[in-house]
DNA sequence: CGTATTTAATTAATATATTAACTATTAATA
DNA sequence: TATTAATAGTTAATATATTAATTAAATACG
C-alpha cells in the first residue's frame, strides 16, 4: 500500500459505490424496456411536463452531445416527443407522450422500494452527513478552473 | 420539489460529486495524452509491476471489455506490454514499459496537488467520515443480488 | 442597419460502457 | 480417462461519454 492508495482515492470510492449501488437499478430499468439514461430524462420529465434540453441536460447530468441520441432513441420508442420553441427557434423543448407518463407508476414503486432499501441501511445521521459531503463537493466551483 | 428529490438522490449526487471533481484531472491527463482510463491502468501498473487482465479490471473498475481496447490501445503506443502466463495459458498479464513507467513522474506531482487541493477543502474529520461512509456502500454485497 | 458575438442544439470522431455470446484453457468429477 | 463445468480473456452489437467543430438563431453594439 503506497503512500496515496488509489483504490481509496475520493474518485475511486465514488466511482465504486455506483458500481455496487446501479446494477439493481438498472435490472429495474431493463425488465422495462429502458436504459439508465432513459430512465433519468422520464424521471426528470415526470416533474416537468415540458423542458429545454440544456436544462433537461442539467438536471440529468447526461451531457448535450450524448442528450441527442437518447432523446432521439426515446423518440423513436413513443415515449417522449421533442417541440420546438415559437420564441427562440434555438431553444428545444421535450414532452412525455402518454406512453412516457405511465411508465412512472410501472417503475417508481420498485425503484423506491429499491432506494429505501439502501436508505435503511444508514443511520439517518450518517446519511444525512454523507449526503451533505456529497453536496458541498458538487459546490466547489473552484475545482472547475 | 417532489416527495423524492431525484437531484439530491444518492446515485445523481454521486455521479454530480465525479462531474465536479474530475474535469481538473482529465486536463491533466489530457495534457500527457492519456485517457482517464489509461492513467488508472498506469497508476495501477505503477505498484504492481505484474497484474492478470482480471485483477487489473477489479483495482481499476474498468470492465473487462472496455479493458481490452484500452490495453490495446496503450500496448499500440508503448506504454505497455503483454504476457500471456506460461502457468495458464488463459491468464495474461500487463506490464508497464519503460515508457509507461516514466510517466509517473510527470503525471503523479500534479495530480497529487490536485487531489490534495481537494482534501484540504474538507475538515479531516468530515473527510474520514465521507470516506467512510463510501467505503460502507461498497461493502453492500447484499445489493448485487 | 449591419456586423460581431453569444447561445442552443446538433454533428463528427473517437473512446468507453453495457450486455450477451464465444473461445481457449483449466479444473472437477463420474 | 472422458466428459462436464468453471474460468480468463475476447468479440460483437448497441448505447453513451468526451472533445471539438458546426449550424441556426438570437443578442449586443458600433
Amino acid at each position: 500500500m503506497a503512500i496515496q492508495d488509489f483504490s481509496r482515492s475520493l474518485p475511486m470510492m465514488l466511482y465504486q459505490a455506483l458500481d455496487v449501488l446501479l446494477p439493481k437499478f438498472r435490472r429495474i430499468f431493463n425488465e422495462h424496456g429502458l436504459t439508465e439514461q432513459q430512465w433519468r430524462i422520464l424521471r426528470v420529465l415526470w416533474e416537468h411536463k415540458k423542458i429545454a434540453l440544456g436544462k433537461l441536460s442539467d438536471l440529468t447530468l447526461i451531457p448535450s452531445p450524448s442528450l441527442v441520441g437518447i432523446v432521439d432513441r426515446l423518440e423513436f420508442s413513443g415515449f417522449i416527443t421533442r417541440d420546438r420553441s415559437k420564441k427562440d427557434r434555438r431553444v428545444v423543448y421535450v414532452l412525455a407522450t402518454k406512453k412516457g407518463r405511465e411508465m412512472e407508476k410501472k417503475v417508481m414503486p420498485r425503484v423506491l422500494d429499491t432506494y429505501n432499501e439502501i436508505r435503511e441501511s444508514f443511520e439517518p445521521d450518517e446519511w444525512d452527513q454523507l449526503i451533505d459531503s456529497l453536496k458541498k463537493i458538487t459546490v466547489m466551483e473552484e475545482l472547475k478552473r
